[in-house]
DNA sequence: CCGTAGAACGAACGATCGTGCTATAATCAC
DNA sequence: GTGATTATAGCACGATCGTTCGTTCTACGG
């Protein structure tokens, strides 16, 4: 890897911290070069855009969810205990530094169309069908009932990940984790 | 009342929209001013700060809740039914347009320290507490079962709000509502 | 070791940010 | 209807926004 890779993924890595405290669109060049101890112009020019560093900063964070997230979950047995370990893992990925930039990037650009808009919603639907195929294995592993919808059971758990988000971030509630367990617990009771 | 109380509803009606879609912080005086047809110093005098609109948005969408979500459903039947109409008419609320700006601001600020971060943190708290209030309402009636947590099943219920909101919002998913729907039903069956 | 490609910089651009000041126009109390 | 109050506009400010340009420094292949 070349000096100038290196420094763009030094800079994305600071623009992920960023972006997951004061959003994808707060983002400032200035601000950034910074906290990089760069010039503006001299950061500028790894992106060419405003834009274009938003998109490789959810480019990042994709990639850093499949690696840290989806991929050591993969390695669980399927079906409930692989449900389980995705979650677990997620949780571990919202609570460093920020919680998930993806997230709040769900909730920022969920009405300002856009390229930077069209990349989260495509992120934010694998991440949910990620969600659905591992609800579907259990139930070919007979781990849930037959007649589960996988993706609604997707959604539910969705769900207690975006409430955990919540309690975790922004209310600083220490039961956030056991909230979240107990709701997944509630969830794959009920789907046995 | 009078003009001035009259035009600054007016402008709060359009800050609100404008803070579902872009943001409370991503609000700007001078996108505000030429909305509402306003000089920029005009609007600005208001408000005195850029901060104080911020606050006084939030307080706006607080009692626009509390009329149309809470106290309709406080007319419900004590303990499920309520639950159920709370719930109801919070997916109607956040089906306008741009969604719960409360929602999107306690994605936005769940890390910058200040006074609207404050704010947000004492009305997602006051939310959630009367989430838990109605769920142990229901425990009382004997609808649910005497050792489920309230406060747990608020969260629950919270978490099925907020998949909603990415469901409906970001995805345009046509069956938001339905697996919304769907995840209550299955908190509340497991609560019987 | 040199030549060149690429990385980083400094200065500046027009635009817009939030925020004051001052003047005028509209509203309201009497 | 007149006088006081209040609402709005106009203009300007310093700062910062994203972006461009030309230059300097640095790394690296031959």
């Amino acid at each position: 890897m070349g000096k100038g890779a290196h420094t763009r993924e030094m800079i994305l890595d600071e623009a992920s911290e960023l972006a997951a405290k004061i959003g994808l669109g707060g983002l400032t060049i200035g601000e950034l070069a910074a906290r990089t101890e760069l010039s503006k112009s001299g950061l500028f020019a790894h992106f060419g855009s405003k834009e274009s560093l938003q998109l490789q900063v959810l480019e990042r964070n994709s990639t850093r969810i499949i690696d840290l997230v989806i991929r050591p979950a993969l390695r669980e047995p399927r079906g409930e205990p692989r449900l389980r370990g995705l979650v677990g893992r997620w949780l571990d990925w919202a609570s460093r530094n920020g919680g998930c930039p993806l997230v709040a990037a769900s909730f920022e650009f969920d009405d300002q169309p856009g390229p930077v808009r069209d990349r989260v919603v495509a992120l934010q639907r694998d991440w949910l069908d990620t969600l659905t195929t591992v609800c579907a294995t259990g139930v070919a592993e007979g781990h849930f009932r037959a007649d589960v919808d996988p993706r609604r059971l997707a959604v539910d758990v969705e769900g207690v990940l975006l409430a955990f988000h919540v309690m975790h971030r922004l209310l600083s509630d220490p039961a956030a984790r056991e909230y979240a367990q107990h709701g997944l617990d509630t969830l794959i009771a009920a789907a046995r």
